[in-house]
DNA sequence: GTTGTTTTTGAGCAGTTGTTCAAGTTAAAA
DNA sequence: TTTTAACTTGAACAACTGCTCAAAAACAAC
């Protein structure tokens, strides 16, 4: 989608036409602005990314071995300019002067941040993860490594290092 | 800088004019363009962030603690819509239709981790660091970490949890 | 086939964008 | 004081922005 590779501002209206080829009138009837077409994009988005996430892990022996196959995933099929996730552009994106999509962003994450904890909480019970911290703290460990990792691969010459830093990923997810 | 709160292509000329108290004229004369003056702002920026952290450095008994105190610096001192590096933010925000800012990018990313890598080389020689990894590894995981972090507590509600997760960081580094 | 309803179209508006440039101001040299 | 060079000003331009709305097209019910 072109909204999570250039942002909400940078995407003119006209651009937006001709990728969805519809004519304002009918963009404006039905998403009611450029706002209520981002935001639809944005859930559409998390909502697939959550999807992806629970096929992982159900086809994964362990819970660790499915968050690993979803790493794998999301960074190998990452397109041009969308080695970001875009939920974290977002986040990045807005702040208080637009309070309808920041609020949204931060939901959706805390979101995705509460679905991460329940697998950990998983991971756990199952004696995949030691119980020196809390389901959530892991959680955090992860998106912040996530983050990082994708905004490190964001740089010229680096994908050849993709594997070696998954590596590095989970054996500090591992070792916490 | 304004720059750095919003990023180049959504500061308006305009805004630049007020913020820098200069007319269009004596602006284009001086940088040529909105792409030098920002150019210049972001070489600023690198400038500034190497030497705060030289200076931290410096002033601390090992180099571990002075990494430490750099990010704390760093982070408390994050106002409103800089919590994010200007860097990072510039790295994502261009791709090869702005070559000239994305190279730049590009090269002081690249300074520095380079900057980084030779602080961890020193750790290692002192013996603060085990050499079970390379200097430049250490610089990326360094990197990826401090990224990642300053990302999640641009989240509301995030702030009480800054100490702990530095914790978190250093301890993960210490452990590589 | 005719009527009524919904959807799509694209020209156009009012505001903003990055940038230019002739005219005006200031400062230095002679 | 006069001449020359350098800098500053702000009006203006062409292109672009998000968005509207009357007219046309498509569809549905009878």
């Amino acid at each position: 989608m072109l909204f999570w590779k250039k942002g909400f501002s940078t995407t003119s209206t006209r651009d937006l036409q001709t990728v969805v080829d519809m004519r304002p009138g009918s963009i404006y009837s039905a998403f009611g602005s450029k706002e209520g077409l981002y935001s639809e994009s944005l859930k559409v988005y998390a909502t697939q990314l959550q999807l992806l996430l629970a096929s992982h892990i159900e086809n994964s022996e362990t819970v660790l071995d499915g968050l690993h196959a979803f790493v794998v995933t999301v960074l190998e099929s990452a397109e041009d300019g969308c080695e970001v996730c875009m939920l974290i552009k977002a986040s990045t994106e807005f702040d208080h002067t637009q309070p309808k999509l920041k609020t949204l962003t931060d939901d959706l994450l805390q979101q995705f941040e509460h679905d991460l904890s329940t697998l950990f909480d998983i991971a756990q019970q199952r004696g995949e993860l030691a119980n020196t911290h809390s389901p959530l703290e892991y959680a955090r460990l992860f998106q912040i490594q996530f983050t990082g990792l994708r905004s490190y691969l964001h740089r010229p010459m680096s994908k050849p290092m993709t594997e070696q830093l998954i590596g590095m990923m989970f054996t500090l997810i591992k070792n916490y």
